[in-house]
DNA sequence: CCCGAATAGTCAGGGCACTGATTATTTCGT
DNA sequence: ACGAAATAATCAGTGCCCTGACTATTCGGG
């Protein structure tokens, strides 16, 4: 008999959210391109020939997911990958035509989606939700990194 | 150059807020039992004798999710599963001593987890960030089941 | 110049999450 | 009472997510 009330857990709620997201999004933007594949597709579009290692840092994916989803990508024929001729370890990423068109396409849906997710809030609120969890997550990924204590700039 | 601010994106921020919360349980709570099943520990120790359906329908895992996280308790011997005399169907769910042990011993964890978690925010925050969560990810799972227009009682 | 440290990527393995198909059992309607 | 619909659980298949071990390449100091 001392069983918690869950809804009152952060990590909890946090599951809940995603799940939630993630049944709008298969009904509302795509079944195929998944919400991490759209933030890959997005990160090259803002910054083209980026490497494996970079797409991840911008969008939140490990090394190991991160390859999963560009080799998905990559079957469907939506980005290139090419060696790096600098530096062979690297390969350099960049969308094709096709990956350019189903970015435009999803972001037009994404947008409406959104604001059917967050419709139950007001536009304060709107505002709100995302710095507070913005706020939470940057922190806890700060302790990832202790940043090491002095100069930090090459 | 259509590229998006995905730190305005619900479903992106939802990501990361797990992220951060599974890094956080992995280091803090334990790197045996995961969130999911803490959840179905919890649920066991308020309602002894549950079925695996509703187990998932009280902590939000659905009937493939529910049955491995289920199996992989069994497996570590928290929790006993026994067909229902009543309805061969089912299979009742109880903690073994082990398991009601391994509740207690993590629910602690969680609570300084917690803490640590929603420390950025003060007081009032870490209420409205639950609240707003909370709001979101219902109306959104609300949509799931349409809740048929008249009559629900048997 | 060459060896060792650092870095980019891959791979194996475990866990969560969903869908759609299948099986076993119960329940309801005629 | 019997067959059809509903329900509990399983299984196959896909995708995300992490860790730890491994490979290949580059870079830096002696």
């Amino acid at each position: 008999m001392a069983a918690v009330d869950l809804s009152t857990h952060p990590g909890h709620l946090a599951r809940r959210l995603q799940q939630a997201h993630y049944l709008l999004w298969n009904t509302m933007v795509s079944e195929e391109i998944t919400s991490p594949q759209f933030a890959v597709l997005n990160a090259l579009v803002a910054e083209p020939g980026l490497d494996q290692r970079t797409v991840g840092e911008r969008v939140g994916l490990d090394r190991s997911t991160v390859a999963e989803v560009i080799s998905r990508l990559g079957r469907r024929g939506l980005l290139d990958k090419v060696r790096d001729p600098q530096d062979g370890r690297r390969f350099l990423l960049r969308l094709t035509q096709e990956g350019e068109r189903t970015h435009r396409k999803l972001t037009v849906r994404t947008a409406r989606m959104n604001q059917v997710f967050l419709g139950p809030l007001d536009a304060e609120e709107q505002a709100l939700f995302c710095d507070l969890i913005r706020r939470v997550a940057d922190a806890a990924e700060g302790l990832r990194n202790p940043a090491e204590p002095l100069a930090a700039q090459p």
